[in-house]
DNA sequence: TTTTTATATTCCATAATGGAATATTATTGT
DNA sequence: ACAATAATATTCCATTATGGAATATAAAAA
């Protein structure tokens, strides 16, 4: 089982474009790189095989008998991981599975019921989802390992395409025992930040980079965090018990303030708003699956 | 004419050594690389596709369905690699390789010391020499099976080119038993040849050929022919032991005459003569080393 | 002969790869 | 339940590979 000298694809795809291009210059538009990249791609290609592909007649460049070889066995690889690719996205849509990644909060929020009626409402589709932090997400919107995202943060890459989906804004938010609340204080300045004890999610979490970027641009200290915590349910239970704050999305926090179970203390002359956002990578856009979830998404 | 993500091949060495060997270890160790490595290339292999191709099932490694389908290409496109890397190689080797036809005499004689010559000269290039009759020599060199012919007679085609290579005759020869030779006659009308009790080479044998020609223009007597063989070593020993005579080629006679093994007695009136030819098909003319035999050939 | 076209090479910055070391996951044995 | 072992994954860093600007060389065209 000795593999000892293999061939680049690259190099394979360079041969091919230069022959079906008529030549490297030609070949090097028609891959987005520069001619010289083409010329040494098409050398070290020789070397793996230990023998001259093309050689110069008359200016240009013409296979030679091993040359053409290896042309042959170039076009019938390359078309065979074209109609594989093909076959794997086949096998995806086959199954019509979609795989949905979403930020925590969303996914804490807003995905039961999302799943539920989607399962009703498209019984033939499958999802798998997952949770994670919007930096993952983007990586795997960018490889291909996932079809659709949701999340809090857009995501800056040339391959993922977004659009909004829903305005939010993160709300300072406290429970009933707090003192705020006990003195029926329910607006601030941004000073006054400084007097709370604060609970917050952990540094990946979209809603604490929202955070922190809003606040970074005031002149004020620095938050007392006394605790990170990895789940937002977490945080409202202890929010619920004891004399801490936090952030929340509006979303989540909404709901609980206009049932009196929570606060919100509004920071004078401060709004943190933010965007949630669908994205989708840019080579997937014919994912059917991923738009019946989006018509859903929109009905929100 | 776009190649994104192409797969390395090296990736998919790794995806079948993981599979052929049961796990990321075996397979490091067969690969010559490190474990680490093999993770690496089988997880970038992921990227390429889009997809997972192995997950971990009771701690070790198996196969997804698209994984599965990648397994396949993997082991089609390296075996087709390995396939063409011989290729390759057999038609490196055939522009050193000399495919060599000749007659059974000038195997028998000349061959053995030609090839020593020629190996001890040119030991880059490499020989398949093959002894036959005039007739399926001449169809192989047409056919392209055969690069270079030494022969006894010249081939009619168009396809062949024919140069000479060295004049000869055919000497009636008998050994020191025979009565011609006891009685002291060197030298006989052609009326004579019918007192011989000949040996001679089978019909399809040049020397065969070339002395039925000669002689069919007389009007003589059929030839009293006892025995056909196949070999000319042999007609000589034949020749020492008894009292018959043949025919044979002055360059094998030639010698053992001038050491009075054997005796020529001439026909008075009659020289069978002939020549040896160098033949090649008309489209091989740039075989540099059927070129490099015959000025081996041209030495004689 | 000069100009234009096509390919090859050099030098350098950036990206990719492999491995030692370590971490994580999972199974097995006590 | 815990410790030991087996298998895979990840981090960090050094080395190697790759692409491109600039330039050189080869060949054709004017």
């Amino acid at each position: 089982m000795e593999y000892k000298n293999l061939p680049d694809l690259s190099g394979l795809a360079a041969l091919r474009t230069i022959v079906e291009q008529g030549g490297v210059s030609n070949a090097a538009k028609r891959l987005f790189i520069g001619q010289p990249a083409v010329t040494k791609r098409l050398r070290a290609l020789e070397t793996c095989y230990g023998t001259s592909l093309m050689e110069r007649v008359a200016g240009r460049l013409r296979l030679t008998p091993a040359g053409e070889k290896v042309y042959t066995y170039a076009v019938q690889t390359l078309e065979r991981n074209s109609l594989l690719i093909e076959e794997l996205q086949s096998l995806a849509e086959g199954t019509n599975l979609l795989r949905l990644e979403v930020t925590f909060s969303i996914g804490d929020h807003f995905l039961p019921e999302l799943l539920v009626q989607f399962s009703e409402r498209f019984p033939q589709y499958k999802i798998n989802s997952r949770l994670g932090y919007s930096k993952s997400i983007q990586t795997r919107l960018v490889t291909g390992l996932a079809d659709l995202a949701v999340m809090e943060n857009a995501p800056d890459h040339p391959d993922i395409l977004v659009q909004k989906w829903l305005e939010d804004e993160l709300w300072l938010t406290v429970g009933p025992n707090h003192p705020f609340v006990q003195n029926n204080i329910r607006e601030i300045n941004a000073e006054q930040l400084a007097e709370f004890s604060f609970v917050l999610r952990e540094k990946q979490a979209a809603v604490r980079i929202t955070t922190e970027e809003a606040l970074g641009n005031l002149a004020i200290e620095p938050l007392n965090i006394k605790m990170e915590v990895g789940s937002t349910d977490a945080i409202v239970e202890i929010l619920f018990r004891g004399q801490h704050a936090s952030f929340l999305p509006r979303f989540i926090a909404e709901p609980l303030v206009k049932t009196n179970k929570l606060y919100w203390i509004k920071i004078a002359k401060l709004n943190i708003k933010r965007t949630l956002w669908i994205a989708r990578n840019r080579t997937s856009l014919d994912h059917h699956v991923a738009e019946a979830f989006i018509s859903l998404l929109r009905e929100y």
